[in-house]
DNA sequence: TTGGTTGCAAAATGTTTGCATGACC
DNA sequence: GGTCATGCAAACATTTTGCAACCAA
């Protein structure tokens, strides 16, 4: 929102990426607006943070963001995930292209990886498996990012 | 417990394990030998339910499952994570070999994959990442299990 | 014996739900 | 105007913590 540049790409963005079934109101465009800003997973509590701190008035409740984010996840506009490293739930728009992260164990950051190096997943199930019906993955490496590896 | 033929296999298990600066209660045993017999991932409840149901009197507490769980992490027993399909954290004896599972979203159980097929993970750092010190990596494949693809 | 561990209860946290009010189409 | 979303508060589930009693080394 304080980038300008952006603020068109988003308004795009929205309008590509939101099905005509899921109503539009003000909570609901504000919580796109600032997972689309973020380009990163946020937790329930950051956008809550976010999206009130911003404001004047009354925040925003906290059930509606999770009311929100369901609604979203459901109508396939966001992936909702937990990382190993991780307690909460993190929720990202979802992408064309997926991305996975390296996730700093120090300071809980997240660095996209490159390109998702996976050949075929089917390899990796056991024999036994053959009719299992692979619908996602994912990759995540932990470690310390170069700020905290010191 | 049920198989003796494990029994003692879980026993070495144990005193291999088992480093000397943590001290052997009733309680850590049993939750050792609970998750050795499980041989997968088990949540705190999962646990709490196993270790409880083939006792009589007075249940050990939540708390000390958590604690026990958590000094074992400590020491490095075993490995904490959460499934990117989950809510609640898992837990699971570190083994030699380490281990990735399919997921079935369905019925949630945890099939091991054959082997982790990663090759070089650096790779998958952004140039700039070039610091960043990798520790440990997960990869997760969900969809549906033979048996509820149906 | 003594410090670490357990049990209990209460608190902290993250998330969900019921219901009345209010906003979008 | 009718239906669905919101706000509030209370419920819920999981995990953590304080403190006294207890157990293993």
């Amino acid at each position: 929102m304080k980038c300008k540049i952006h603020a068109e790409t988003i308004e795009r963005q929205m309008e590509r990426n939101w099905p005509s079934g899921v109503k539009k109101t003000r909570q609901r465009t504000e919580i796109f607006q600032i997972l689309a800003a973020a380009g990163k997973p946020l937790t329930a509590t950051e956008i809550y943070r976010l999206i009130n701190e911003s404001r004047e008035g009354k925040p925003y409740a906290f059930s509606t963001i999770y009311r929100c984010l369901q609604t979203f996840e459901a109508a396939g506009m966001l992936i909702r995930s937990i990382a190993v490293t991780d307690e909460n739930a993190m929720y990202e728009l979802r992408m064309e292209q997926h991305r996975h992260y390296a996730i700093c164990l120090s300071c809980h950051e997240r660095f996209p990886l490159r390109t998702c190096f996976l050949g075929d997943l089917r390899q990796m199930l056991p024999a036994d498996m053959d009719g299992f019906e692979i619908t996602g993955h994912q990759i995540e490496i932990y470690g310390y990012c170069p700020a905290c590896a010191q």
